[in-house]
DNA sequence: AAACCTATCGGGAAGGTTCTCGAAACGGGT
DNA sequence: ACCCGTTTCGAGAACCTTCCCGATAGGTTT
C-alpha cells in the first residue's frame, strides 16, 4: 500500500504516483491535493478517506492511521468550497458597521472576531459609511456571498428594514448590536442607554449647570431616542424646563457634528452645558469651544458617550459614559453562534458607567 | 412555456411548478433557486440558462428574454460557491494587518475596500495583534479559505517568511504595504520613510535641539530601519554626534511604547528632543512629559510619524510626518488586482510631508 | 434532391466533498 | 457447512455551476 512510488511536483506542490494503474497518469495541470489523491495512492475509496479524516467511527484503526499519515505528508487541506456547496454553510459571518474610523466599531469587531474565529468562523466586514443605499447594497452582497449569519449596526438613516426582512426570510440569522432595529424580531446586544444618559445629565445638573443642551443623534435610532429620553427625564426630575431650542439632531457624521456644535454655541443665549450623543460629537463641541476661548468646564460643561480613548487625553479631558465596547462584540458574536444552533429571541443589555473628567467638573 | 402553473412557497421563498412532468414533484426541503429551476420551468436545458445569464452570444433573443425575465421574477442569485469550486476563484481577498485600533490601518482598509469592491471582490480581514504566531495562523486560515490574493502588513516580530513563501508557491499573489517583506520578491506599496524621517529630524535640529533621541521601531522592519537611517543621516549632516544611548527600540505595542518613553525621560541626561517612529508612541512620550511637567516644546521637542488625527487635537499639538494613508490602501488593492491579471514586480513609493505643529516649534 | 451551413440548444463532465445505502469479509455459533 | 451479526469499506448521488463537444433544426446552395 504505502510502498508505492510517489513523485512530487516541486513547482506546484503536487504528489502523485506513476504506474498506479497501468496508465502512467501524468500530473494534472493544476493540482490541489484532494481526498481522491489520497484514495488513489492508498488504493481505497474516497468515502473511506473522507470518513477517516472526519473522525468517523466505523473505520479500521490501521486504515485511519495510513490515511492520516499520508494526508499530513501530502499537506492535504480540505476544500471549504466543496464543503460549503454541499452543506450550504460557508462558515463566514458577515459584519456590517456604519464606519470604522474611530475606536468604537473596530474594537467591537475585534471582540466579535475573537469569539468567532475560536468557533471556526471567518469574518467578512462591510461598512455602510452612514449611507442607507450602501447598507442595502452591502446586505445584498453579503447575502450573495452566502454568509451564515449577520452582525449588524445600522446607519443613522435606516428607516426601511426590508433588506433585513429578506435576510430573515432566507433564514439567515441576524444579530443587531448598538444601533439596533426596533421593528424586527431579532436578537440584539444593547447597553442601558437610558440610564447612562440620565446619569450624565444628572451629573451636569449636580455640577450646577442649568441650561443644558443635547446634541442628539438621529431620532430614528433607538440609542438616540433612549439617550434623549434619559436627558429629558433627568431635566424633569430636577424641575428644569425643557427648551426645544437646546436640542439639536445630527446624523452622526463628522461634518454635521461640527455644524451642530457651531449652531449651539452660536445661539443667542448659548447653553451652559452640552450632553452629546457620542464622544466624537462631544469632541467637536470641545474643540470649537477651545477655539473660541470658551472656558470648559467653567462656562461650558460637556459630557460625551462611549469613552473613546481620545477623550481621556484631550485637554480638558472629556467626561463620558463608558460602555463595554469589546464585550459588545463578544456578546453579539456569542448570540449569533447560538442563533446558528437554535434560533430564539434574546436581548442582552450591558451596563454603562459614568466617567467624570475635567470637562464637566466645576465643583469639589 | 411561460403559462405553466407556478407555485410559491412563502415560508422559504421558493417557486416551483406542479405537474411539470406527470410526477407532481413537491418542493425540496430546502430550496434555493438554481438555474435548474429556471430550466425546468421553461422546459429547456441548464446549459442554455447558464449561457443566457452569462450573456453568451449564441442564444436566441427570445429565449434569452424569457430566461432573464423568469430569473428576475424568481429572484435568482447565482451561487458563488459552485462557481468558485469550478473556477478556483473565490473573489475574496485576504487582508492581514497588525492591528486596527488606531486610525492608520482602518483607513488603509477603507481605501483598499473601495477599490476592491468596485472590482467585484470582497475582503476578509485578519489582524495579527503584533504576534508572529497569530500572523502565521492567519495566513494559513486565509489560504484555507482559498482567497484569491493577499494584502499584508507584517508584525514587528516577523523574521521568518516561510508562511508567505508557501502562499507564493501556491501561486496566490501577495502585495505587501507599509510593513513590507524585504527578502521576498513581491510587489509593495511603501512611502519614502527615509526622507520623511530625515526631514523630521532636520527640522528638530533647525529648531535648536541638539541631543535628539529616537524612539525606534523593531529593526527587522524596513520602515523602522529606513526611519532610523534618516535620523542618523540628518544628525550626521549637521555634525551632531550619534549617541547610542539615545536610541531605544520598541515593538510597536502600546505598553512597550510607554516603557520606552519612561526610559528616555529617566535617562541621567535626558534628550532635548525625541523623534518617534510613529504617532502612537510619540503620543506616549508627550503624555508622559505632560504628566511630569516637562515643557513641550521648550524643554522637549517631539515629532511623530503618520499624522494620526489625535495628533492635531492633543495639546500641545504633535508635529508629525504625514503619509497618504487612504491612498496606500487604494494603491495596494490596485496593485493586487494587476497581479491577479498578470504577475509582475512593482514597488510603489508614496510621498510624505512634514507637518510642523506645537510640539516642536520653539522658534519663529 | 442532395449536401452543406448556421443558429441554437442539450448532454455530460468536472470541481471536491459528504452522506446514505448497501455490500463484502470475517468470526462465531449451531 | 450454513446462517447470522459485526465490522469495515465502496458506489453513487447530491450540491450548483460552467464549458466543451455534439446534435438538431431550419434554410441555402449546387
Amino acid at each position: 500500500m504505502r510502498g508505492k512510488q510517489r513523485y512530487y511536483c516541486k513547482s506546484c506542490d503536487y504528489h502523485f504516483t506513476i504506474g498506479d494503474e497501468n496508465t502512467p497518469q501524468e500530473p494534472k495541470r493544476h493540482h490541489e491535493v484532494t481526498i481522491m489523491d489520497i484514495a488513489r495512492q492508498l488504493g481505497i475509496s474516497k468515502s473511506t478517506v473522507s470518513r477517516a479524516l472526519r473522525g468517523h467511527t466505523d473505520i479500521h484503526e490501521g486504515t485511519r492511521q495510513m490515511i492520516l499519515d499520508l494526508a499530513k505528508e501530502l499537506d492535504y487541506e480540505p476544500n471549504p468550497l466543496a464543503n460549503a456547496l454541499l452543506k450550504r454553510r460557508t462558515n463566514i459571518i458577515g459584519m456590517l458597521v456604519p464606519e470604522f474610523r474611530h475606536y468604537f466599531f473596530p474594537t467591537i469587531i475585534m471582540g466579535a472576531q475573537a469569539v468567532l474565529s475560536k468557533a471556526g468562523y471567518n469574518l467578512m466586514i462591510f461598512q455602510s459609511d452612514e449611507s442607507y443605499e450602501t447598507e442595502v447594497a452591502n446586505v445584498k452582497a453579503l447575502l450573495r456571498s452566502r454568509v451564515d449569519g449577520l452582525l449588524v449596526s445600522i446607519t443613522g438613516k435606516t428607516e426601511n428594514f426590508d433588506h433585513f426582512r429578506t435576510v430573515l426570510q432566507k433564514e439567515v440569522p441576524v444579530v443587531f448590536f448598538n444601533r439596533v432595529c426596533p421593528e424586527l424580531d431579532t436578537p440584539q446586544v444593547i447597553i442601558d442607554d437610558y440610564s447612562g444618559a440620565f446619569q450624565a445629565v444628572e451629573h451636569l445638573i449636580e455640577q450646577g449647570y442649568r441650561r443644558i443642551a443635547h446634541l442628539a443623534g438621529p431620532s430614528i435610532l433607538q440609542i438616540a431616542r433612549l439617550r434623549m429620553q434619559g436627558y429629558v427625564d433627568a431635566l424633569q426630575k430636577h424641575g428644569l424646563p425643557m427648551d426645544e431650542s437646546l436640542i439639536v439632531y445630527h446624523d452622526l457624521t463628522e461634518e454635521n457634528a461640527r455644524l451642530c456644535a457651531r449652531h449651539l454655541l452660536d445661539l443667542p443665549q448659548p447653553p451652559e452645558a452640552i450632553f452629546a450623543v457620542n464622544d466624537p460629537s462631544a469632541l467637536e463641541v470641545l474643540l470649537l469651544a477651545k477655539k473660541r476661548g470658551i472656558k470648559v468646564p467653567q462656562d461650558l460643561g460637556i459630557v460625551g458617550f462611549s469613552n473613546d480613548p481620545v477623550s481621556a487625553i484631550i485637554e480638558p479631558s472629556l467626561s463620558t459614559v463608558e460602555q463595554p465596547v469589546w464585550e459588545i462584540g463578544e456578546q453579539s458574536a456569542q448570540l449569533l453562534l447560538e442563533q446558528l444552533e437554535q434560533p430564539r429571541l434574546e436581548t442582552k443589555v450591558l451596563k454603562t458607567r459614568l466617567i467624570v473628567r475635567d470637562s464637566s467638573r466645576r465643583r469639589g
